[in-house]
DNA sequence: CGTAAGCCTGTACCCGGGTACAGGATGCAA
DNA sequence: TTGCATCCTGTACCCGGGTACAGGCTTACG
């Protein structure tokens, strides 16, 4: 009931840039569909499955390169004992997460900090030590993006 | 004591790139400095409390175009009413921060719930419904950066 | 005065995740 | 068979925040 898909009709099932079929396709992540006669591309249902993962994995915040190693994680099956990687990789992933979450709430704290003291002027704030920003610790990264 | 700052020094007090004040000069962000009379830049001591102040508000989640119009808002002292536009954008970027929390948080939820279930295989979570990740949910954007 | 360290300019490149565009070739229905 | 929608390819561009490099000039010290 359900044939080949072309590139239009799966991307707009999945909600995607036709577009972004094929930059994922060049990064490795979607598996290279057979082609029509005349060189279009003709998917299988399961690529909606796969994109659905990716979507998933990204939104889990895996980048595209960890989804791709996620992806033939799954396909390969490395040898064929049974591999706890990936909740080796949700582990670690998680940690990260937690880490951003952590780090956000530091700057948040910072904030609610400013705002109760009442600062209106960074740059009288950074020259009086009224403020309760951090001006000096410049060895710290950017926000944890 | 302190005469003018030439860039590498200046750069170095900050912890920055030298590379990095040109840049931030062509953003807007650093006042183009006095120059030698050969054209080297020779920038004020509060030049590195300007620094100080865009790298505090980068750190608290600012880009640098936010960062650019904080900095100008507190040298050009919009009128001479002291405004608390400041306050208000504290404000909204606190909510920001709360928002981008609390969808960390959604997250790292879900990947706690994967790894209590013990998925081992993403393709084969996404078609049988035991696994708890929200695969349906195409529509949401990626992980909150 | 010579020399080395430091600075100048413009331009190009990096990351990650796509998006846009031009100019042809196909697919499908009437 | 014609016409239009869809698809193909390659290449270039977008965002944000820088970084790198080449080729030439200045500054400071001995």
């Amino acid at each position: 009931m359900n044939g080949p898909l072309r590139s239009g009709e799966l991307a707009q099932a999945a909600g995607v840039n036709q577009q972004t079929l094929r930059y994922y396709e060049r990064r490795g992540l979607l598996a290279e569909p057979v082609r029509s006669p005349g060189g279009h591309r003709l998917y299988p249902a399961e690529a909606l499955t796969v994109l659905r993962v990716i979507k998933t994995a990204q939104r889990l915040g895996f980048t595209l390169d960890e989804v791709a190693e996620l992806v033939d994680l799954g396909t390969h099956r490395h040898g064929r004992r049974r591999d706890a990687s990936l909740q080796k990789r949700a582990t670690a992933k998680l940690s990260e997460i937690e880490a951003r979450i952590a780090d956000l709430q530091a700057i948040a704290a910072s904030l609610r900090a400013a705002l109760a003291a009442g600062c209106d002027d960074l740059a009288t704030c950074a020259t009086t030590d009224c403020c309760p920003l951090p001006f000096a610790d410049l060895d710290r990264k950017g926000p944890a993006s």
